[in-house]
DNA sequence: CATGAATGAGAATTCATTCAT
DNA sequence: TATGAATGAATTCTCATTCAT
């Protein structure tokens, strides 16, 4: 009987795959990179090292993997929020606002996915999330800047200053070591306040 | 005759230190804290392995110096601009514009001091140096404040973000390929423009 | 077909735990700790390193585990012929004579576990060796001591003492050169008369 | 001029070997062997490194001779009692009671000299040490037989035995680690009774 | 001659990847 | 097909010895 790759075999490998990048994505949470090995994803994972290496060809290609996961799920909550209607600046606010405070929930693994880099292959990942993350921004920046709201400006240069200072205002020094150090929404505030004086030119 | 520790024992000492020092620096410049092994150091240094050693307790000392020696070196600089007099406005466009300017000479240097952790000692260094930077922009918003040149705020939260901005616009993903993509003093002007609208809340 | 730790496997795992600790040994007995290097095991063993970083998780613990094997074996003789039934006198001499006699076989195998510390692990386990060897002697002499065969004694400064006695005159500088100088039997006898004397307070 | 040595620089020499000498031991008493590396030796006495290779050449040749220096004085105490007059009972006692006493009183120096080998070159001299030390005993042993005090017996069995025991009892695993547990004298004279009851065949 | 800076061969340990079962 | 045991290159650090000053 020749062999079949039937639907539950199907569904099988793909649940295992789920279940590698979740765990990959948790032990980098709990641990950083560094903790990270392939051997201690498979064992929480509950498959075998050569299961991982089914799904994935490398390490760096796992972690990469990770890395694009959660960027696009929180690339894709922006991306909504910038693309709903109504005048850019709630709108802004709205998108820094919600992704800070769900960064600030993630404890650790915010830090490790924007500032933590590994391997090249992880690195590129990282970077992307962050380009994409401006540009979700800078998508909101052009529609102010032609309504008016906003003063003409670089547009990708601010974008990435919105960016840097959305995720250094999180994961900072001044925001005590890798904990969330003071009271978070405050510190929200204070970041999105800080933004958009930065985009409209103007107090409030 | 007894041994004595001649000026020129002295100055090829101090050098072979500084040499050291420098193809680290140098070594992560080029290929980042992962292509800087100690064996690779020290090739490139023309200097054994234990020399290293005879200077530098440990790999994480050795960068760690080297990361604190940078940080000395810019935050220095930062520090003497933003304890000049006058109005903090331009005192901190000043700073900001040194810095970035400054970052963007240095190349991938800045890049790898700024977001790529290695070991735990360095990370800590790494950390003050935003620290740092962050106090030294955090005295120029409270004059600022206090002169009235600019709304009240988070201080040290706007700090922290007004670096953050600063090197992501430097080294962020818009500013492509970590190298100076575009023309630097264009650059250079759309950071400083933001960081100053952020703090100010006034256009210009 | 999920993976199964066959028999066949168990085995191979196994016997590769006893093929490292074998050669470990037998590079002791031929060159001390010195010579028993992780890399020397592998190669002679015939398996990676990494391998044997499997099995043990130091090479600390690897020769610890060298010293309490044969400890274990060689005083578990001891001890049977130890607890044996039957008056004092001929017990201990048949607990030193069998000790003796196989330790005589080893050739330096046993002067290095009883005379040349490595690690302070692998010394911890050395001592134990001792003690463990001593305290199966303290037996002896508490039953003795009991039965009115052996004076009243200091039973744990004796049995140390026996337990040097021994060692020492099998490994000792007037046994030439760690090696089996002299006929075997003949200098057996005159330990195990040696310490019967010192114990009983008796010629013969 | 031609260099003279001149008999300040032999003094001086000759002085600096002795202090290097002096330091080693000491730095094997606090330490074992483990802890006696050149630099340290150095350090503590106050040479350079140069200096030390300068009279000894090599490590292994400068401990063998540390070893050597105490065996020479410590051998030579137990000679000079050896070949004192009188009955040879209390001749052995006298010396097994002097030499085991001033091995307590050196704490952990003797355990190193005694148990801790190294290179090979120093556990050459070790051996030589316990060597020499059983040769003093034998002579007592000799001596005694003669007399008829003690019975027949394997003269350099008994003297290695003698030695062995002297020694395990001293810094042996009953003995707690390393330090004189129990109450020094106590130990002392349950170690001589035990060689006494031994080599005499009767009880003390 | 004395010095101590420089050297670099070694040694232990880690971990991504492979492949027999 | 899944597994996890085996692998060994790579990396950090130590310390006896040498030799320019």
């Amino acid at each position: 009987m020749p062999y079949r790759r039937t639907d539950k075999v199907e569904a099988r490998l793909a649940s295992d795959r789920e279940r590698i990048l979740g765990t990959a994505r948790q032990l980098v949470a709990e641990g950083g990179f560094r903790k990270a090995q392939i051997a201690a994803v498979a064992a929480m994972a509950e498959v075998g090292v050569g299961t991982i290496y089914r799904h994935f060809p490398s390490k760096a290609d796992l972690f990469a993997e990770v890395v694009s996961a959660v960027s696009r799920r929180e690339v894709g909550i922006v991306d909504r929020i910038a693309e709903s209607g109504g005048p850019a600046t709630p709108r802004l606010a709205d998108a820094l606002r919600t992704f800070a405070t769900r960064a600030l929930r993630s404890g650790r693994l915010a830090n490790a996915l924007i500032a933590e880099p590994a391997e090249p292959a992880v690195d590129e990942a990282r970077l992307r999330y962050r380009r994409d993350l401006g540009r979700s921004i800078a998508g909101i920046l052009d529609y102010g800047i032609q309504a008016g709201e906003f003063p003409r400006q670089d547009v990708d240069a601010s974008a990435a200053c919105v960016v840097g200072a959305l995720l250094e205002g999180l994961v900072g020094p001044l925001a005590p070591s890798g904990q969330i150090g003071r009271d978070g929404p405050r510190l929200v505030d204070a970041i999105v306040a800080f933004c958009l004086r930065a985009v409209s030119g103007s107090p409030a």
